[in-house]
DNA sequence: TGATGTTATGTTATAGAATAACATTTGTTA
DNA sequence: TAACAAATGTTATTCTATAACATAACATCA
Protein backbone atom coordinates (compact mmCIF):
# COMPACT_ATOMS: atom_id res chain seq x y z
CA UNK A 1 0.00 0.00 0.00
CA UNK A 2 1.28 3.63 -0.66
CA UNK A 3 2.54 4.98 1.69
CA UNK A 4 0.47 8.04 3.33
CA UNK A 5 1.97 11.49 5.83
CA UNK A 6 1.15 10.74 9.61
CA UNK A 7 -2.53 11.35 10.18
CA UNK A 8 -1.85 11.26 14.53
CA UNK A 9 -1.94 14.46 15.83
CA UNK A 10 0.70 12.73 18.46
CA UNK A 11 3.93 11.49 17.73
CA UNK A 12 3.86 8.56 15.77
CA UNK A 13 4.70 5.67 18.24
CA UNK A 14 5.78 2.42 16.38
CA UNK A 15 5.41 -1.05 17.61
CA UNK A 16 8.52 -1.34 19.53
CA UNK A 17 7.47 1.43 21.73
CA UNK A 18 3.90 0.35 22.14
CA UNK A 19 4.99 -2.85 23.00
CA UNK A 20 7.28 -1.66 25.36
CA UNK A 21 4.66 0.53 26.98
CA UNK A 22 1.86 -2.09 26.90
CA UNK A 23 4.24 -4.23 28.46
CA UNK A 24 4.86 -1.36 31.67
CA UNK A 25 0.85 -0.28 31.83
CA UNK A 26 -0.08 -4.49 32.72
CA UNK A 27 2.82 -5.11 35.06
CA UNK A 28 1.54 -1.61 36.73
CA UNK A 29 -1.92 -3.17 36.50
CA UNK A 30 -0.60 -6.90 37.45
CA UNK A 31 -2.77 -7.69 34.18
CA UNK A 32 -1.17 -11.12 32.43
CA UNK A 33 0.06 -9.57 28.52
CA UNK A 34 0.56 -13.32 27.36
CA UNK A 35 2.68 -14.35 24.46
CA UNK A 36 -0.51 -14.24 22.21
CA UNK A 37 -2.00 -10.95 23.66
CA UNK A 38 1.41 -9.35 23.03
CA UNK A 39 1.61 -10.81 19.55
CA UNK A 40 -2.13 -9.86 18.85
CA UNK A 41 -1.07 -6.21 19.73
CA UNK A 42 2.51 -6.62 17.83
CA UNK A 43 0.40 -7.87 14.83
CA UNK A 44 -2.33 -4.60 14.83
CA UNK A 45 0.63 -2.18 15.01
CA UNK A 46 2.47 -3.77 12.17
CA UNK A 47 -0.34 -2.91 10.31
CA UNK A 48 -0.76 0.79 8.69
CA UNK A 49 -4.19 -0.11 8.64
CA UNK A 50 -6.91 -1.24 11.20
CA UNK A 51 -6.84 -5.02 10.80
CA UNK A 52 -10.30 -7.15 11.30
CA UNK A 53 -10.15 -9.94 13.69
CA UNK A 54 -10.19 -13.15 10.62
CA UNK A 55 -7.05 -11.15 9.16
CA UNK A 56 -5.63 -11.43 12.87
CA UNK A 57 -6.13 -15.15 12.76
CA UNK A 58 -4.52 -15.54 9.69
CA UNK A 59 -1.03 -13.78 10.42
CA UNK A 60 -1.30 -15.89 13.76
CA UNK A 61 -1.44 -18.95 11.55
CA UNK A 62 0.94 -17.78 9.37
CA UNK A 63 3.44 -17.73 12.69
CA UNK A 64 2.68 -21.41 12.96
CA UNK A 65 0.19 -20.85 15.97
CA UNK A 66 -3.20 -22.54 16.68
CA UNK A 67 -5.84 -21.00 16.55
CA UNK A 68 -9.84 -20.32 16.01
CA UNK A 69 -11.90 -17.45 16.32
CA UNK A 70 -11.96 -17.34 20.02
CA UNK A 71 -8.33 -17.24 19.75
CA UNK A 72 -8.31 -13.82 18.42
CA UNK A 73 -11.40 -12.49 20.01
CA UNK A 74 -10.57 -13.43 23.57
CA UNK A 75 -7.01 -11.35 23.19
CA UNK A 76 -8.72 -8.91 21.50
CA UNK A 77 -10.94 -8.00 24.31
CA UNK A 78 -8.23 -8.00 27.29
CA UNK A 79 -6.25 -5.84 24.82
CA UNK A 80 -9.79 -3.65 24.40
CA UNK A 81 -10.07 -3.77 28.06
CA UNK A 82 -6.92 -2.64 28.94
CA UNK A 83 -6.96 0.47 26.91
CA UNK A 84 -4.40 -0.89 24.18
CA UNK A 85 -6.19 -0.99 21.51
CA UNK A 86 -9.36 0.31 19.74
CA UNK A 87 -12.13 -0.98 17.97
CA UNK A 88 -13.71 0.91 15.13
CA UNK A 89 -17.63 -0.06 15.11
CA UNK A 90 -18.13 1.31 11.55
CA UNK A 91 -15.71 -1.53 9.98
CA UNK A 92 -15.16 -3.92 12.46
CA UNK A 93 -11.63 -3.54 12.95
CA UNK A 94 -8.98 -2.83 15.08
CA UNK A 95 -6.59 -0.37 16.15
CA UNK A 96 -3.68 0.15 18.34
CA UNK A 97 -4.17 3.12 21.07
CA UNK A 98 -2.32 6.24 20.50
CA UNK A 99 -2.43 7.22 24.24
CA UNK A 100 -3.03 3.72 26.23
CA UNK A 101 -3.00 4.21 30.35
CA UNK A 102 -5.91 6.61 29.75
CA UNK A 103 -9.05 4.75 29.20
CA UNK A 104 -10.63 6.54 26.38
CA UNK A 105 -13.16 6.09 23.68
CA UNK A 106 -11.25 8.44 21.31
CA UNK A 107 -12.55 10.13 17.90
CA UNK A 108 -11.36 8.94 14.58
CA UNK A 109 -10.87 9.82 11.37
CA UNK A 110 -10.92 7.07 8.93
CA UNK A 111 -9.70 7.53 5.54
CA UNK A 112 -12.07 5.56 2.77
CA UNK A 113 -9.19 5.23 0.26
CA UNK A 114 -6.16 4.33 1.89
CA UNK A 115 -7.63 3.23 5.21
CA UNK A 116 -5.43 5.31 7.47
CA UNK A 117 -7.00 6.14 10.74
CA UNK A 118 -6.41 9.44 12.74
CA UNK A 119 -6.83 9.24 16.22
CA UNK A 120 -7.84 12.88 18.02
CA UNK A 121 -8.55 13.85 20.96
CA UNK A 122 -10.71 16.66 21.68
CA UNK A 123 -11.35 17.90 24.73
CA UNK A 124 -14.06 20.27 23.78
CA UNK A 125 -16.61 17.46 21.87
CA UNK A 126 -16.32 15.14 24.96
CA UNK A 127 -17.11 17.92 26.70
CA UNK A 128 -19.91 18.85 24.74
CA UNK A 129 -20.99 15.47 24.65
CA UNK A 130 -21.43 15.17 28.67
CA UNK A 131 -23.23 18.48 28.71
CA UNK A 132 -25.42 16.91 26.52
CA UNK A 133 -25.57 13.55 28.43
CA UNK A 134 -25.56 15.22 31.62
CA UNK A 135 -28.72 17.85 30.77
CA UNK A 136 -30.38 14.66 29.80
CA UNK A 137 -29.19 12.52 32.86
CA UNK A 138 -27.83 9.81 31.03
CA UNK A 139 -25.14 7.71 32.43
CA UNK A 140 -22.20 7.40 29.33
CA UNK A 141 -20.89 3.99 29.34
CA UNK A 142 -19.24 4.13 26.03
CA UNK A 143 -18.98 6.56 23.31
CA UNK A 144 -17.90 6.50 19.63
CA UNK A 145 -16.94 9.29 17.43
CA UNK A 146 -15.88 7.97 13.86
CA UNK A 147 -15.92 10.44 10.89
CA UNK A 148 -15.44 8.27 7.41
CA UNK A 149 -13.80 10.31 4.61
CA UNK A 150 -10.76 10.86 2.46
CA UNK A 151 -7.80 12.43 4.01
CA UNK A 152 -5.00 15.19 2.34
CA UNK A 153 -3.42 12.91 1.07
CA UNK A 154 -5.83 10.58 -0.57
CA UNK A 155 -7.56 13.87 -1.69
CA UNK A 156 -4.39 14.76 -3.74
CA UNK A 157 -4.83 11.83 -5.93
CA UNK A 158 -7.32 11.62 -8.46
CA UNK A 159 -6.79 8.60 -9.97
CA UNK A 160 -8.29 7.13 -6.20
CA UNK A 161 -11.61 9.39 -6.60
CA UNK A 162 -13.66 6.45 -7.53
CA UNK B 1 -40.91 -3.88 27.19
CA UNK B 2 -41.39 -1.58 29.87
CA UNK B 3 -41.92 1.64 28.89
CA UNK B 4 -39.91 4.59 29.06
CA UNK B 5 -40.13 8.24 28.79
CA UNK B 6 -39.78 9.58 25.50
CA UNK B 7 -35.45 10.02 25.27
CA UNK B 8 -35.87 12.38 21.80
CA UNK B 9 -35.86 15.74 22.51
CA UNK B 10 -37.95 16.36 19.36
CA UNK B 11 -41.65 15.44 19.41
CA UNK B 12 -42.56 11.97 19.33
CA UNK B 13 -43.47 11.21 15.89
CA UNK B 14 -45.74 8.16 15.01
CA UNK B 15 -45.39 5.23 12.77
CA UNK B 16 -48.23 7.09 11.01
CA UNK B 17 -46.76 10.68 10.96
CA UNK B 18 -43.12 9.19 9.75
CA UNK B 19 -45.02 7.45 7.11
CA UNK B 20 -47.49 10.32 5.89
CA UNK B 21 -44.09 12.14 5.74
CA UNK B 22 -42.03 9.85 3.90
CA UNK B 23 -44.54 9.60 1.23
CA UNK B 24 -44.39 12.97 0.59
CA UNK B 25 -40.56 13.26 0.60
CA UNK B 26 -40.30 10.48 -1.72
CA UNK B 27 -42.98 11.93 -4.10
CA UNK B 28 -41.40 15.33 -4.26
CA UNK B 29 -37.73 13.49 -5.22
CA UNK B 30 -38.86 11.13 -7.76
CA UNK B 31 -38.06 8.35 -5.82
CA UNK B 32 -40.43 5.05 -5.03
CA UNK B 33 -41.52 4.46 -1.36
CA UNK B 34 -42.71 0.67 -2.77
CA UNK B 35 -44.70 -1.85 -0.73
CA UNK B 36 -41.86 -3.51 0.65
CA UNK B 37 -40.32 -0.09 1.22
CA UNK B 38 -43.42 1.11 2.91
CA UNK B 39 -43.94 -1.55 4.88
CA UNK B 40 -40.41 -2.29 6.32
CA UNK B 41 -40.00 1.68 7.39
CA UNK B 42 -43.51 0.63 9.49
CA UNK B 43 -41.90 -1.99 10.94
CA UNK B 44 -39.19 -0.10 12.05
CA UNK B 45 -41.52 2.76 13.60
CA UNK B 46 -43.58 0.59 15.08
CA UNK B 47 -40.82 -0.59 17.06
CA UNK B 48 -40.05 0.92 20.43
CA UNK B 49 -36.11 0.25 20.20
CA UNK B 50 -34.28 -0.10 16.83
CA UNK B 51 -34.09 -3.16 14.86
CA UNK B 52 -31.64 -5.70 13.11
CA UNK B 53 -32.20 -6.67 9.44
CA UNK B 54 -33.35 -10.07 10.57
CA UNK B 55 -35.91 -9.19 13.10
CA UNK B 56 -37.16 -7.12 10.37
CA UNK B 57 -37.39 -10.06 8.13
CA UNK B 58 -38.78 -12.15 10.15
CA UNK B 59 -41.87 -9.53 10.72
CA UNK B 60 -42.00 -9.91 6.99
CA UNK B 61 -42.23 -13.76 6.96
CA UNK B 62 -45.19 -13.12 9.70
CA UNK B 63 -46.93 -11.27 7.09
CA UNK B 64 -46.87 -13.75 4.89
CA UNK B 65 -44.53 -12.56 2.54
CA UNK B 66 -41.65 -13.71 0.29
CA UNK B 67 -38.34 -12.72 1.31
CA UNK B 68 -34.73 -13.72 2.11
CA UNK B 69 -31.74 -11.18 3.71
CA UNK B 70 -31.66 -9.27 0.54
CA UNK B 71 -34.83 -8.61 0.44
CA UNK B 72 -34.87 -6.72 3.48
CA UNK B 73 -30.90 -5.36 2.67
CA UNK B 74 -32.70 -3.55 -0.18
CA UNK B 75 -34.94 -1.49 0.85
CA UNK B 76 -33.02 -0.61 4.12
CA UNK B 77 -31.01 0.75 1.94
CA UNK B 78 -33.50 2.92 -0.34
CA UNK B 79 -34.51 4.10 3.05
CA UNK B 80 -30.97 5.09 4.44
CA UNK B 81 -30.16 6.87 1.19
CA UNK B 82 -33.50 8.72 1.39
CA UNK B 83 -32.42 9.63 4.61
CA UNK B 84 -35.65 8.20 6.45
CA UNK B 85 -33.67 5.75 8.73
CA UNK B 86 -30.39 5.86 10.58
CA UNK B 87 -28.14 3.02 10.70
CA UNK B 88 -26.51 2.27 14.55
CA UNK B 89 -22.85 0.70 13.70
CA UNK B 90 -22.30 -0.10 17.14
CA UNK B 91 -25.02 -2.31 17.21
CA UNK B 92 -25.99 -3.60 13.53
CA UNK B 93 -29.92 -2.19 13.97
CA UNK B 94 -32.18 0.63 12.31
CA UNK B 95 -33.98 3.26 13.96
CA UNK B 96 -36.14 5.98 12.02
CA UNK B 97 -34.84 9.12 11.72
CA UNK B 98 -36.48 11.74 13.31
CA UNK B 99 -35.36 14.58 10.93
CA UNK B 100 -35.90 13.49 7.45
CA UNK B 101 -35.45 15.63 4.17
CA UNK B 102 -32.33 16.69 5.76
CA UNK B 103 -29.45 14.10 5.06
CA UNK B 104 -27.72 14.59 8.47
CA UNK B 105 -25.81 11.50 10.08
CA UNK B 106 -27.02 12.15 13.62
CA UNK B 107 -26.23 11.81 17.21
CA UNK B 108 -27.49 9.34 18.78
CA UNK B 109 -28.01 8.29 22.77
CA UNK B 110 -28.65 4.41 23.42
CA UNK B 111 -29.70 2.95 26.42
CA UNK B 112 -28.28 -0.37 27.44
CA UNK B 113 -30.56 -1.38 29.45
CA UNK B 114 -34.07 -0.73 27.46
CA UNK B 115 -32.45 -0.48 23.73
CA UNK B 116 -34.35 2.94 23.39
CA UNK B 117 -32.49 5.23 21.22
CA UNK B 118 -32.78 9.07 21.36
CA UNK B 119 -31.79 11.36 17.88
CA UNK B 120 -29.70 14.51 18.96
CA UNK B 121 -28.67 17.49 16.69
CA UNK B 122 -26.58 19.38 18.51
CA UNK B 123 -25.08 21.87 15.91
CA UNK B 124 -21.78 22.55 18.19
CA UNK B 125 -20.92 19.08 17.77
CA UNK B 126 -20.86 18.77 14.09
CA UNK B 127 -19.49 22.74 13.94
CA UNK B 128 -16.34 21.10 16.24
CA UNK B 129 -15.98 17.80 14.24
CA UNK B 130 -15.95 20.22 10.94
CA UNK B 131 -13.04 22.40 12.76
CA UNK B 132 -11.21 19.28 13.09
CA UNK B 133 -11.71 18.12 9.81
CA UNK B 134 -11.10 20.91 8.20
CA UNK B 135 -7.64 21.98 9.95
CA UNK B 136 -6.40 18.49 8.83
CA UNK B 137 -7.59 18.99 5.34
CA UNK B 138 -10.10 15.67 5.42
CA UNK B 139 -13.42 15.67 3.50
CA UNK B 140 -15.84 14.18 5.66
CA UNK B 141 -18.04 11.50 4.07
CA UNK B 142 -20.32 10.05 7.03
CA UNK B 143 -20.24 10.57 10.55
CA UNK B 144 -21.13 8.61 13.59
CA UNK B 145 -21.33 9.31 16.95
CA UNK B 146 -22.93 6.95 19.24
CA UNK B 147 -23.05 7.20 23.24
CA UNK B 148 -23.83 3.83 24.74
CA UNK B 149 -24.92 3.70 28.51
CA UNK B 150 -28.17 4.24 30.54
CA UNK B 151 -31.14 6.62 30.27
CA UNK B 152 -32.44 8.61 33.36
CA UNK B 153 -35.53 5.78 33.31
CA UNK B 154 -33.25 3.12 34.11
CA UNK B 155 -30.75 4.66 35.81
CA UNK B 156 -34.03 4.76 38.30
CA UNK B 157 -34.68 0.62 38.76
CA UNK B 158 -31.57 -0.60 40.50
CA UNK B 159 -33.03 -4.37 39.49
CA UNK B 160 -31.76 -3.64 36.01
CA UNK B 161 -28.27 -2.45 37.42
CA UNK B 162 -26.68 -5.33 36.05
C1' DT C 1 6.01 -31.25 46.35
C1' DG C 2 1.61 -31.98 45.17
C1' DA C 3 -3.38 -30.75 45.64
C1' DT C 4 -6.45 -27.17 44.43
C1' DG C 5 -8.39 -23.31 42.25
C1' DT C 6 -8.02 -19.86 38.76
C1' DT C 7 -6.82 -18.06 34.43
C1' DA C 8 -5.74 -18.75 29.66
C1' DT C 9 -6.01 -21.27 25.56
C1' DG C 10 -7.63 -25.07 22.37
C1' DT C 11 -11.51 -26.87 19.80
C1' DT C 12 -15.92 -27.63 17.64
C1' DA C 13 -19.98 -25.84 16.36
C1' DT C 14 -23.12 -22.33 15.56
C1' DA C 15 -25.28 -17.75 15.49
C1' DG C 16 -25.63 -13.28 13.40
C1' DA C 17 -24.80 -9.71 9.71
C1' DA C 18 -24.16 -8.64 4.96
C1' DT C 19 -23.44 -9.32 0.07
C1' DA C 20 -22.63 -11.75 -4.67
C1' DA C 21 -24.73 -13.46 -8.55
C1' DC C 22 -28.32 -14.53 -11.27
C1' DA C 23 -33.52 -15.22 -12.28
C1' DT C 24 -37.96 -13.27 -12.44
C1' DT C 25 -41.34 -9.86 -12.09
C1' DT C 26 -43.12 -5.28 -12.31
C1' DG C 27 -43.27 -0.69 -14.07
C1' DT C 28 -42.36 2.76 -17.57
C1' DT C 29 -41.76 4.64 -21.98
C1' DA C 30 -41.50 4.60 -26.82
C1' DT D 1 -46.98 -4.24 -27.65
C1' DA D 2 -41.94 -4.23 -27.62
C1' DA D 3 -38.09 -2.90 -25.16
C1' DC D 4 -35.82 -1.13 -21.39
C1' DA D 5 -35.18 -0.08 -16.52
C1' DA D 6 -36.19 -0.77 -11.80
C1' DA D 7 -37.50 -3.77 -8.15
C1' DT D 8 -37.90 -8.13 -6.11
C1' DG D 9 -37.13 -13.28 -5.73
C1' DT D 10 -33.81 -16.88 -4.93
C1' DT D 11 -29.69 -19.52 -3.85
C1' DA D 12 -25.39 -19.54 -2.08
C1' DT D 13 -21.61 -17.65 0.22
C1' DT D 14 -18.64 -14.51 2.90
C1' DC D 15 -17.57 -12.11 6.97
C1' DT D 16 -18.11 -11.20 12.01
C1' DA D 17 -18.77 -12.94 16.54
C1' DT D 18 -19.94 -16.05 20.34
C1' DA D 19 -21.54 -20.43 22.94
C1' DA D 20 -20.05 -24.38 25.10
C1' DC D 21 -16.97 -27.42 26.63
C1' DA D 22 -12.04 -29.52 26.93
C1' DT D 23 -7.35 -28.94 28.01
C1' DA D 24 -3.26 -26.63 29.52
C1' DA D 25 -0.68 -23.23 32.18
C1' DC D 26 -0.05 -20.75 36.25
C1' DA D 27 -0.54 -19.52 41.17
C1' DT D 28 -1.17 -20.40 46.01
C1' DC D 29 -0.96 -22.85 49.99
C1' DA D 30 -1.10 -26.97 52.99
Amino acid sequence: MRQAGDLSCAPSIDAQQALARAEALCQQRGARLTDLRRRVLEIIWSSATPLGAYTILDVLRDDGRQGAPPTVYRALDFLLAQGLIHRLASLNVFTGCRRPGSHHSGQFLICRDCGRVSELSNPAIDELLRAETDARGFEVLAQIVEILGRCPDCLEEPTRHD
